[in-house]
DNA sequence: TCATTAAATGAGTGATTACTCACTTTTGTT
DNA sequence: AACAAAAGTGAGTAATCACTCATTTAATGA
């Protein structure tokens, strides 16, 4: 992964829709499903030319490098997993319509349906994400940014209103940032189940929200 | 990976001590800094080579493929992983020696403090582990056979105790391990910290005991 | 010191890889 | 129907890769 700005890439993808052909499509979806089953690294593009049915010439054609083709798996995705923390899940809380573990709960129905949706996507992400430092160095702050504001926003008000204690909202942050996240990564990428169930989701909500003991 | 039996390598590890030389070893030390940072399949056998100051054929000459140069590195590691799990973490808790929170306190120091030991070897573990399902279908069972047992019995302890809630005891296990195996991966696969400070150590602590509501 | 064993070397090998490019086929326009 | 543009092909290329093996060097023991 070169220091190909990803940021531009995920700002620019507005600008245009591409019309693609039934071999282009093919080829992404081979694509995706390769990479996400054996890593990027582990796919060759003559590999994924068979399992298309085109010639390895075409994925050139289409999208001159190896890596291209990563990123145009990649960087709709990126896009698509800030833009779907949809305005409605903070602002229901700030108008009192609902708690803060209503709000827990929202949010995490909200990502697990994101990453099902996406689930081999999520996975071609994460596979690169973790062995690539620029990667992180990129895209960690660009997550923080799409956020943490409006966490904070919310932390504040539930802290105002006594639901939750009193502590640093970095550490609130930290926590629920940390267990939602880790919860994501050993269900989809380690478990690499297929969704999760409501059960499974309760229990993380009361986890966070109380904890275990009495 | 091939269908390679790892956990017998796991419990073959004790039969031998072999005598390393200084060139040996050198290449175990390139290898598992150059797997940590690119992974595996990204890290060529000329350049592990290079790094280590010998010939190509010497990697070949002590670990035979490339393949096993991997195992090498990860199979103490695996052994350690389990052993290091001592007895000592959960006859405390049974003896009445400890509430249970200073149990979960305990076991999170005792796995940040090998991860720390391992960081490295850890990434070369976990970047493998991921994307290989032959890998977790192997091990992630004898990671369960191996904690939770134990785990079941001071759970169930700690219920009788009054000091946990009365949840099934695999709901009580689930939230646990996933609460502490998602903050080590967010930590050293993703944040790729070399060490957790007390402060982040109680405050998972705390979110596992009591979560943040009031 | 010498013979044997062990360790190490590096040129070479066959296989694999991302990619090129001359050519062919298909599609769209007039 | 003719032509141009777009899409697609697949043989070939240079580079890279894991690995081999004849040879050299170093270590060991009598």
């Amino acid at each position: 992964m070169s220091s190909f700005n990803l940021l531009d890439r995920i700002a620019e993808i507005t600008k245009k829709s591409e019309k693609q052909t039934p071999k282009q499509k093919k080829i992404l979806e081979v694509a995706i499903t390769t990479f996400a089953e054996k890593g990027y690294s582990n796919t060759s593009t003559a590999e994924i030319a068979k399992l298309a049915g085109v010639a390895e010439g075409t994925i050139f054609k289409h999208y001159g490098t190896k890596e291209n083709l990563l990123l145009a798996i990649m960087v709709p995705f990126l896009k698509d997993n800030t833009s779907s923390l949809v305005d409605e899940l903070f602002t229901e809380l700030m108008d009192e319509k609902i708690s803060f573990k209503q709000f827990i709960r929202n949010l995490l129905k909200n990502r697990i349906e994101f990453l099902s949706k996406n689930k081999e996507i999520f996975l071609v992400f994460f596979k690169e994400f973790i062995y690539k430092e620029e990667l992180k160095k990129e895209l960690i702050p660009y997550f923080l940014e799409k956020a943490a504001p409006r966490l904070k926003e919310v932390i504040e008000i539930a802290q105002k209103r006594g639901e939750i204690i009193d502590k640093p909202v970095i550490q609130i942050t930290n926590m629920i940032a940390t267990t939602i996240a880790g919860f994501l990564i050993t269900r989809f990428a380690i478990l690499n189940v297929d969704s999760v169930n409501d059960n499974e989701i309760e229990e993380i909500v009361h986890l966070i929200m109380h904890g275990i003991g009495k």
